[in-house]
DNA sequence: AGGTGATGGTCAC
DNA sequence: TGACCCTCACCTG
């Protein structure tokens, strides 16, 4: 599920594993043989993600650039004696050290790139509600002075960095706005609710593996989390994502979808009404 | 068992 | 605007 928690807990998950190790770095499937021999047996310093990019850094100012698009996968498992672990299927980069494996397969960008080549990458994107350090005026910036829509601006990772298909719908229905507003027409004092409410919905995220947006399921999550406890997750995840046709769970008004900057938005039309 | 669409983004035409 | 990446969950039968 690639939005931006999803590289997020992927970045944690291989900073766990293999920061401060020399793995063995090769491509099963040899797309990326000439990448992995560049980085192979080096230490990894960090795993760190941004948005929904992923930089593995190496030794010798040597990054592994990562982006997994639509179908991409990045597993990391910790290997156990009995474990098979040939290469199956189409693994495009593995990395191994006596402890660990990590597959990644189907991504839509795996290349090694220099430290100013990822600078340029992290430039280019806009503050991720997942970074402490993010400066969510930048994005307002741009939204602000922008005729595109809200619906679409989400979308645009060079606005705002790390948010999905998913967040995009379910943000906007949390807060009753309209996908189709420009964003100059946008009130400072929405952009503030959408923001915030990323910075806290996107580490449950990160902590669940899921998306969650349904409120009462934010609050047993955070409960959950705040005891340190496993948030055990009900059925229902979504309130309009993929629900055309049903009922709005706040109006009972049926559920729209239009494709919005070239992906399927859906929307409550009475309370999600354009102002 | 087989088919389809998807949480993404880049590049070619 | 469409191809690509070639996975994976979720349908259908």
């Amino acid at each position: 599920m690639p939005e931006g928690h999803t590289l997020f807990a992927l970045a944690r998950d291989l900073h766990a594993a293999f920061a401060g190790t020399r793995p063995e770095v090769t491509s099963p499937q040899g797309r990326f043989e000439e990448g992995a021999a560049q980085v192979t047996g080096r230490e990894l310093l960090a795993a760190t993600s941004r948005g929904k990019h992923l930089f593995l850094e190496f030794e010798g100012e040597r990054w592994v650039h990562v982006h997994l698009g639509l179908i991409g996968t990045f597993r990391v498992d910790g290997r156990d004696w009995t474990a098979e672990v040939a290469p199956v299927g189409a693994v495009r980069m593995r990395l191994a050290t006596p402890e660990h494996v990590a597959d990644l397969r189907g991504p839509n960008l795996c290349a090694v790139v220099t430290p100013d080549e990822v600078a340029a990458v992290m430039d280019r994107l806009g503050p991720d509600p997942l970074r402490p350090d993010a400066d969510p005026d930048r994005a307002w910036r741009r939204i602000q002075r922008s005729s595109r829509s809200v619906g679409e601006l989400l979308m645009d990772q060079a606005v705002l960095a790390g948010v999905g298909n998913v967040y995009r719908s379910e943000v906007l229905w949390r807060h009753r706005l309209s996908p189709f507003t420009e964003g100059r027409a946008m009130k400072p004092a929405s952009w503030r609710l959408v923001w915030d409410d990323l910075v806290r919905l996107m580490p449950l995220g990160v902590a669940t593996g899921r998306i969650v947006t349904v409120e009462e399921q934010v609050l047993e999550v955070e409960a959950a989390l705040g005891r340190g406890e496993r948030p055990h997750l009900t059925e229902r995840t979504s309130q309009v994502y993929k629900r055309t046709g049903e009922e709005c769970p706040r109006c009972g008004s049926r559920i729209r979808t239009q494709v919005v900057a070239r992906r399927n938005l859906f929307w409550c039309g009475r309370c999600q009404r354009r102002r």
